[in-house]
DNA sequence: ATGGTTGTGAAACAA
């Protein structure tokens, strides 16, 4: 099975884009984040013509996620037990939608992002890291994946420029350690040893053709499913050109 | 410290 993730940012705006990756690399499950559209809004007849169920949440222009699958799409559910929600109803603040796809439950996760270390939205970060983490632990078990935008660089290396960021987010210990939290729990983050490198890249000052990014795009596996993984990579072509979104997806083959 | 770009939805606001 091949499971990709990808901060598509904006999904209508993106639609074609998301078609000719799906094709292009044979993917069978897709977790999006950004997708920025209520689910009524989705263009999804292309997908659904191409043999794939869609799962989407969110109604608000910032966040919303979802799921595509060709493998069984099944027990969606938005959130997870003691999710916070943000200054309005949870469903508009969706930020997780768990599925059952081909005997893997998929999670795709749009980690708030932080803004400001001194702003309240990095608490509510570190808040709801800490309840993923705490629903998180009872999945050790079964087959379960962890993916899509952390919005966290857990080592230096995962970012273009440690000195620049030194008063930002993504970078913070108590980041670094949210995240480092669910490989101590025993989970695994798969990908790095297959596609190093960046996976988020600025739109302005050319940060992409100057190769100055962020590596915050990760897939974290519990060990059932560690143990299936056989390769993984960056597709960065996708981040080239016009009309491409700022993050790059993220591909990860699985044994059967 | 600031500014640079993109998306949504039609002015800010988030990233």
């Amino acid at each position: 099975m091949r499971l990709a993730t990808w901060n598509v940012n904006s999904l209508r705006s993106r639609i074609d884009r998301v078609e000719a990756f799906l094709q292009r690399h044979d993917v069978d499950v897709l977790a999006l984040q950004e997708t920025k559209a209520r689910e009524e809004q989705l263009p999804l007849m292309g997908l659904q013509a191409m043999g794939y169920e869609v799962a989407a949440a969110g109604t608000n222009q910032w966040n919303g996620v979802a799921v595509i699958s060709r493998v069984g799409l099944d027990e969606v559910e938005v959130g997870f037990p003691g999710q916070p929600g943000w200054g309005e109803p949870a469903e508009t603040e969706a930020r997780a939608l768990g599925a059952t796809c081909g005997g893997v439950r998929v999670w795709s996760l749009y980690v708030p992002n932080g803004r400001k270390p001194d702003d309240p939205h990095y608490v509510y970060k570190l808040d709801w890291l800490a309840r993923l983490r705490e629903a998180a632990g009872a999945w050790l078990d079964t087959p379960t994946a962890l993916v899509g935008d952390w919005n966290i660089c857990p080592t230096d290396d995962d970012v273009f420029d440690p000195a620049q960021f030194a008063r930002s987010t993504h970078v913070t210990p108590p980041e670094r350690v949210a995240f480092q939290a669910f490989l101590d729990d025993g989970y695994a983050e798969v990908t790095r040893e297959h596609a190093p490198g960046y996976t988020y890249w600025d739109y302005y000052r050319q940060r992409f053709e100057r190769d100055r990014g962020l590596k915050i795009d990760f897939v974290v596996a519990s060990p059932p499913l560690a143990g299936q993984v056989t390769g993984a990579f960056i597709d960065r072509e996708e981040r080239a050109g016009t009309g491409a979104s700022d993050h790059a997806p993220v591909v990860v083959d699985l044994a059967d």
